[in-house]
DNA sequence: TCCAGTTTGACAAGTACTTGTCAAACTGAC
DNA sequence: GTCAGTTTGACAAGTACTTGTCAAACTGGA
């Protein structure tokens, strides 16, 4: 049962790496990295969001995610716009051309995507994204997990 | 569709993530870091690996292996030994040290796999398995994806 | 309105990991 | 055997991420 869990991590692991490996590449196709897309992403997901929020939704440092949003602030990917609730810490969007660099990524990932799809169906997709989910809520309540920083 | 693969990949991370947050807080009780534990548990595993060989198990650079394997081997977690086939790459071992240390971790971690356990029980857990071993195998297939070094 | 506790951005330092390079050792086709 | 191509360990440099600290801004209870 125990040796299953390892095994479950091991695999998970696994997953994920190549994911991110996979990710890399499809984001230096546009001169950009993973974490970057991720952010690029996530800001997109909410229309915008401080620096500390996104950290926590990445499981990432506030500082790093500091790093990241500033480099795409000073290539014109994104900018900060006064936030109504917090007078110094300004709100994160996207600027035209971030938006149109994303989907430039998220294009080029749909390829990749649909030929993963070939060996891996939807349905599945849904099956293990329930599972995903589901794991990370019994890891929470199990400990109380939270992102570093 | 293409919208759930990048949902998958989200919720992919945030376990993981998540998943690697939790072992470095068991591994950090025993004096260890994730990236050791797993080292140990794959070495423990195949009994005997040459340094390339855990890196690429792993996903990881052949240079930061070796780096972590020369740290275990320092504070007398593992050994290496001759190498019949490559007379300039050893064979990485456990020592009874390191056999002591793995399991004084493992043992941390069964009491974590039971929490997490009660709320994912294990026919969750096959089958969560079961998916990752197939996206990964899928996204295999797809891309001709290799770990870095 | 106050004020203890928390969150935030900036700055700095440390750590973990990747990438590049090179010579020695290996591998396999011939 | 021989020799082009690959793998390996050592060394060095670069990059990504975390951690620590601080003052300013926020929050919520009394």
């Amino acid at each position: 049962m125990v040796r299953e869990m390892e095994e479950l991590y091991y695999e998970l692991f696994e997953a994920a790496g190549q994911g991110r490996r996979v990710g890399e590449e499809i984001a230096a196709g546009q001169g950009q990295t993973q974490s970057r897309w991720q952010t690029m992403w996530t800001i997109e997901a909410s229309t915008a969001l401080t620096v500390p929020q996104i950290a926590r939704r990445l499981g990432m440092s506030r500082q790093n995610e500091q790093r990241i949003v500033t480099e795409l602030v000073d290539e014109g990917l994104a900018e900060l716009v006064a936030n109504p609730d917090h007078k110094t810490s300004p709100l994160v969007r996207l600027t035209a051309k971030g938006a149109r660099v994303l989907d430039a990524i998220n294009a080029a990932a749909d390829d990749s995507h649909q030929a993963i799809i070939a060996s891996f169906p939807p349905a599945r997709v849904e099956q293990l994204r329930q599972l995903l989910r589901d794991l990370t809520a019994a890891t929470s309540q199990a400990h109380g997990t939270t992102a570093p920083g």
